[in-house]
DNA sequence: ATAATTATTTGTAAAATGCAAGTATTAATT
DNA sequence: AATTAATACTTGCATTTTACAAATAATTAT
């Protein structure tokens, strides 16, 4: 096994499934990995605005706008415009869309604690502690998030 | 920050900007984020098949070969017949292609030399380790790169 | 009132995707 | 040896995703 910084991270990617165009079927809903990471991510916020999550995810608006097109056909998210200022739409997953995304952090946890049930406890804790580390160092770095400009 | 396990890597895909479409421009190419994927693994197999590559990355064959394609058009990959078994066709980077993987690579690795100028030599350590820890506990579970089936 | 700014949507064209069906080659069966 | 089956890869097509440019609609600044 390597251990170039980057391909350890490049692996982590593909053994996580991170590459997969498609996320998984959870009832009759197929969702694509950005689908899931949008479903995500409007559940972490508060009450969030389409430009937020688009910024978040580092997606441009306009495909990120067809995106949720499509998520809110499926009634899978709900926009309700701002009434403060009606340029804005604030973002909510609906019951349906809750289920989905408890659903998929559920296998994804069940996957997760597959792979932790080959290490020992301490292990685990490290291997937590460490990405939690790694992650807030993104964050501080410069090039955070588009390492390639 | 967030300790749920799939929370953790979720954000850390997010971070390492996993989820962008187009991972760089080197030179006069531009290069999308599975394209610099498929050139890595290219290079780090000896002269793999395109169902290798493919099957690695879990990638669909027929994407795949199209793909490569365009790679070959940009004179960044080389396809060879296997003379033992003429269905199968050898792929290897060439020298152009040698030269922007390893540009990818540097780059990467400087984003993370400097993500990790964050830490301190005992944090960086233990983090790498960690990594290659989670890494190999994937490889041996059983749900291994499709959690979702 | 008018201009500038912001949030979001649509037009359009290019690229990526994956199924089904095709070609070419090799291996297995009769 | 001839036919069939299997494998590796490619093409046809229809759908989806993407992102730039331009449009709309609402707000803020002048």
């Amino acid at each position: 096994m390597e251990s170039n910084p980057r391909e350890l991270l490049q692996m982590t990617a593909r053994l996580f499934g991170l590459l997969n165009k498609n996320c998984c079927n959870i009832g009759e809903y197929e969702i694509s990995t950005i689908q899931s990471h949008i479903m995500y991510e409007i559940n972490r916020q508060h009450e969030p605005s389409m430009q937020q999550i688009a910024d978040e995810i580092g997606m441009d608006i306009t495909t990120f706008s067809r995106q949720i097109q499509t998520l809110t056909k499926k009634k899978l998210v709900k926009k309700t415009a701002l009434p403060e200022d009606r340029r804005v739409y604030i973002l909510q997953l609906t019951e349906e869309g809750q289920s989905v995304s408890s659903t998929i952090d559920k296998i994804m946890n069940d996957y997760l604690e597959d792979v932790f049930s080959h290490m020992n406890e301490f292990e685990k804790e490290t291997v937590l502690r460490s990405i939690q580390l790694l992650n807030t160092s993104m964050l501080k770095s410069k090039m955070c998030c588009t390492p390639m400009g």
